[in-house]
DNA sequence: AATGAGGAGGTAC
DNA sequence: GTACCTCCTCATT
């Protein structure tokens, strides 16, 4: 759907609080440019734009009028998705007041994500198209061209919402929205009318005058108009979640600058006050140094009682919700949460990293990641690791052949001759709910203050999990015995409305 | 086919 | 004894 691409949504608490602010840390990078500022967190370097046509030209080929509906579109939703982006894109979400959106930065622009990979190839054409006439002299360009173009603007859009079918929809096909736009293609000439209005001589100036800082863009780009203009809704956050998961990979430049950046500044703060980077490793008195600290650092009301209403230390603390920070302190608990929330990440990264220097077995950044078996290192490939091992080995082809006895000795002389962790599974879990940052496309909560949580990726869920204990043969199937096993120790509980790979945490267990 | 549910026997601690 | 892990069968989606 096209419309997936106006990225938008709804419910502001669906989204990682501290993503927010990551990408508030990538964009301090680039305090006197908004624009910048917004071009780095989009991973769209203007800069690289060639000034004479380099992108190839030939990518656009005026062909059906059906294409030129899309680019027309295009043209006009490209300034819709970025004109919301204020100069730092994660302040609309602090500021969700104005309308309750947000933004959602888009991803990576245009050819890992916008088109996705199943685009088809017109639509990665007349993504490059959009740079073609905007930030060089595209010799296709001409003022007959931009007549056209302009000309088949559709005289009002279709109703803007993320319901209504895109524009690319086949014209042959197309619904009531559209056909008004398709008609009129097809129908009209270029007419005069048009042409007096719209001096075409200014506008192909303008756009060929392109200056070096890509003003023309610019403007474009920073044009609000549009989405008044046409009373663009947000897409609601839960059609986004699947796309979120195929552009994740273009967010991960941004979010290792902002980890990085993370990391420089708790290095500092920590040296500053003598406390550890792992916030688990904080006593009461240093969570307390931490969160003046930070209450400072972000220009927060200070709080006088602090002691009273947080008697937690660093490891009860990191488990607190973001509800419970702001139900103790409705100002700041959100930002403070955040904010601990990248100290866990940054502190979980360079564990990771670390552990990696040592191990190098996969690159699952997790907040209390474990070094794998010896008998894993050797393989970076998880299917590799799997199949390689005797237990899996066992496991994969003894079904129905071996007795308990037989397959329990295959076990014990198997996977499991180093040390396992002795973290239950529930805590598992929550540590991967933790971090939605690192682990929302295989675990999200769902409905936090229920503690109802959905697994996305029920193998990947599983890997982690077999990670973490040493058993290369983990699976899905094994994971949600143990899950059940839960049922009748109250630790969780199926949902009300039984949903597939949803779960829930009793009361005590996730709070 | 994937997932849910639960019984049963096993190991590690 | 606890906390899983593993294998299994059957039901549901």
């Amino acid at each position: 759907m096209e419309y997936e691409k106006m990225l938008y949504q709804t419910n502001a608490s669906e989204m990682p609080h501290s993503c927010s602010t990551q990408f508030k840390l990538a964009a301090e990078q680039f305090p006197t440019d908004s624009y910048a500022a917004y071009a780095y967190a989009d991973n769209f370097d203007l800069s690289l734009l060639p000034e004479d046509a380099g992108i190839p030209t030939t990518v656009y080929q005026y062909n059906a009028p059906q294409i030129k509906i899309e680019s027309a579109w295009e043209i006009q939703e490209q300034p819709v998705s970025t004109s919301y982006a204020p100069a730092n894109p994660c302040s609309s979400v602090s500021s969700s007041g104005s309308s309750g959106h947000q933004l959602i930065p888009p991803p990576a622009y245009p050819h890992s994500a916008y088109p996705s990979p199943q685009s088809s190839p017109q639509q990665s054409e007349f993504a490059s198209f959009k740079y073609d006439c905007l930030s060089s002299p595209c010799p296709s360009l001409d003022a007959s061209s931009i007549k056209q173009e302009l000309h088949i603007l559709p005289p009002s859009p279709p109703e803007s919402n993320c319901e209504t079918p895109s524009p690319r929809s086949d014209t042959s096909s197309s619904s009531s929205s559209s056909s008004s736009s398709s008609s009129s293609i097809k129908a009209e000439p270029l007419d005069a009318e048009l042409e007096n209005y719209i001096d075409l001589n200014t506008l192909q100036q303008q756009l060929l005058d392109i200056k070096p800082n890509h003003q023309a863009l610019r403007e474009c780009l920073e044009d609000t108009t549009f989405q008044r203009k046409h009373n663009l809704k947000p897409l609601a956050l839960e059609s986004f979640i699947g796309g979120l998961a195929e552009v994740r990979g273009d967010f991960e430049p941004v979010i290792s600058l902002a980890l990085e950046h993370a990391k420089r500044e708790a290095d500092a703060i920590c040296a500053k006050l003598q406390i550890s980077q792992d916030p688990n490793a904080w006593t009461a008195a240093q969570v307390h140094a931490w969160l003046r600290s930070t209450l400072a650092q972000f220009k927060l009301p200070p709080v006088d009682n602090l002691e009273l209403q947080f008697s937690e230390d660093g490891a009860a603390l990191a488990l607190l919700s973001e509800e419970e920070f702001q139900r103790r302190l409705p100002e700041s608990g959100s930002t403070l949460h955040a904010q601990l929330e990248i100290w866990k990440m940054a502190y979980a990264d360079q564990l990771g990293n670390e552990m990696e220097a040592t191990a190098p077995a996969g690159n699952d950044m997790l907040w209390g990641y474990q070094p794998p078996n010896v008998e894993q290192d050797e393989s970076e490939d998880d299917e590799d690791m799997e199949s390689a091992l005797p237990l899996a080995t066992a496991t994969a082809t003894g079904t129905g052949t071996g007795t308990p006895t037989s397959t329990a000795a295959k076990r014990s002389g198997g996977a499991r001759n180093g040390g396992s962790s002795h973290i239950h599974l529930w805590q598992f879990l929550k540590e991967l709910l933790a971090a939605p940052q690192v682990n929302g496309t295989a675990i999200r909560w769902i409905d936090r203050s229920k503690g109802i949580f959905k697994i996305e990726d029920s193998v990947r869920v599983a890997k982690l999990w077999g990670r973490r204990k040493n058993r290369p043969a983990m699976n899905y199937d094994k994971l949600s015995r143990s899950i059940r096993q839960y049922y009748k120790k109250g630790i969780m509980k199926k949902t009300e409305r039984s949903q597939r790979l949803v779960y829930q945490f009793c009361q005590p267990y996730h709070q």
